[in-house]
DNA sequence: AGAATCGCGTGATGTGGGTCACGGATATTC
DNA sequence: GAATATCCGTGACCCACATCACGCGATTCT
């Protein structure tokens, strides 16, 4: 049922491999090959001196060499909770939403992958099956290593494990946040206001008021913080009403931040 | 507040360093020290070629060096939810509660840490603050590494990093099993069968059931799932009349392992 | 040995929010 | 420009579970 060499599970994708000019059709890479790597790394401002930038020039080189590029359609999957690890992917761009579902259809939405960040990275490091499903919200593209070639990587390049560790402690604290979020809250209203606290908190504060883009719908935030559909859209109204917030399609203005705040703190 | 050159909060804790016969007393270390840890190590059958075993002898020689040993009663704390991270604990014997809890006092249960385990590392890589309470719930013995030691030791010996990194994505992924028990199921029953069977998938099942040890409190599970204590003793005995299990003091027998298994995968 | 604490069992009660069932509003397809 | 799907809003219902309250054994102080 999946594919075994490609990345994805084979909707449409446009893969190229690292050494040679491939015969599939490509879309988004250019050449030379290290060079894009770089470029990558370089796109991530907040990221700077991140995992593989900075490495020894035999370890980038070496990189680029395992690395395939390919680009996936909105409705594509990087790979689905349950298949054997393949290998890891590096966002480079679009935004990827990372789930696991239950036998009886519910869904719970982890987190949503912005570019840079690399997806599947525990499964294909202690070599179990991957634990949540990555499905493309928005066209993508991704660079992939095969897990032979990546962990042969890392043993011979030490620093570079140690990057990945750090990266990993990361995506440990991540999913952290969200037990907390889904685990130590009663009530619908506080999970969603530390939902949206925590969706904020990459964005700048302006005069007490933050703007930021929520491309969810009520449906998908109820799976990120254990809640129904319904309990989503009447709670928005709530914090609506109450002056907390404004919604204007997708971009949401937090215009008391210290509202929310005193819904988690407090009982 | 919390000690800083002294690995616990400052309860009663008994230290010797890695050189040299330490002035403050032992109870348990044995000279020569190089031999202590391979002996913690050869100790976990179940993790066999784990972890620190079968590095390069320079690496585990300088391993011993940085490495003090340490006992703590129960009631101890090896580290402090919030605190900035000192470095990692290894457990050699005992067992220790991994908590978080909020401002209102709630309290969530991670995860209950077995000898052989690596306390603190998420936090001890990344740099930042512990994100749990480790909490000694019977007398324990474990080693403890400051930050900067243990980091300079993967700095040098990238094998180790490696290891570290497979250990960070078990960590991860013991961690993600919490969320899907706490998040995927709406009925306290279904939550705390995933919690048993979880519990006892380490047991052998003999002819159908499986006998395990739960020290634990109902107020303790009920923390480890995110239900209400009294919820948590209505369940079990909801449990118990329908012949799924029974309940000897701190020992439990799962006599019908399907129907724990039917509560979780339907409705 | 009394006292205090802790863990367990159980009843009564109230409610938060899941679920069902619509209807209207946009977006998407043909 | 229908037709269809997707998303949002809202009312009605009701039940699982949190909460409160209390009583009863078993431990552990002192």
């Amino acid at each position: 049922m999946h594919g075994e060499q490609t990345p994805s599970n084979g909707k449409f994708q446009f893969v190229t491999r690292g050494r040679g000019r491939g015969a599939s059709s490509t879309i988004s890479t250019r050449s030379p090959y290290g060079l894009q790597i770089i470029e990558n790394c370089v796109a991530c401002p907040h990221k700077e001196s991140r995992l593989f930038c900075n490495l020894e020039p035999e370890a980038l080189q070496r990189l680029s060499e395992i690395t395939s590029s390919a680009s996936y359609p909105k409705g594509a999957s990087l790979f689905v909770e349950g298949q054997p690890a393949r290998g890891v992917f590096i966002l480079c761009s679009g935004h990827v939403k990372l789930s696991t579902s239950s036998a009886d259809g519910r869904t719970l939405i982890l987190r949503i992958s912005e570019p840079c960040e690399l997806l599947g990275l525990p499964a294909t490091i202690s070599g179990r099956p991957y634990e949540v499903t990555a499905n493309v919200i928005e066209p993508t593209q991704a660079n992939f290593m095969s897990q032979v070639d990546f962990l042969n990587f890392l043993k011979e390049f030490g620093e570079a494990a140690l990057r990945v560790a750090q990266e990993l402690s990361e995506t440990y604290q991540a999913a952290f946040a969200e037990i907390r979020t889904i685990g130590l809250s009663h009530s619908a209203r506080e999970k969603l206001a530390r939902f949206l606290l925590e969706w904020s908190s990459n964005h700048p504060s302006e005069n007490g008021t933050i703007r930021f883009n929520l491309a969810l719908t009520h449906e998908e935030i109820a799976q990120m913080i254990g809640a129904s559909r319904e309990t989503v859209t009447r709670t928005f109204g709530e914090f609506k009403k109450n002056n907390l917030l404004q919604v204007k399609g997708s971009s949401v203005i937090l215009k008391n931040k210290q509202g929310l705040e005193s819904l988690v703190q407090g009982n």
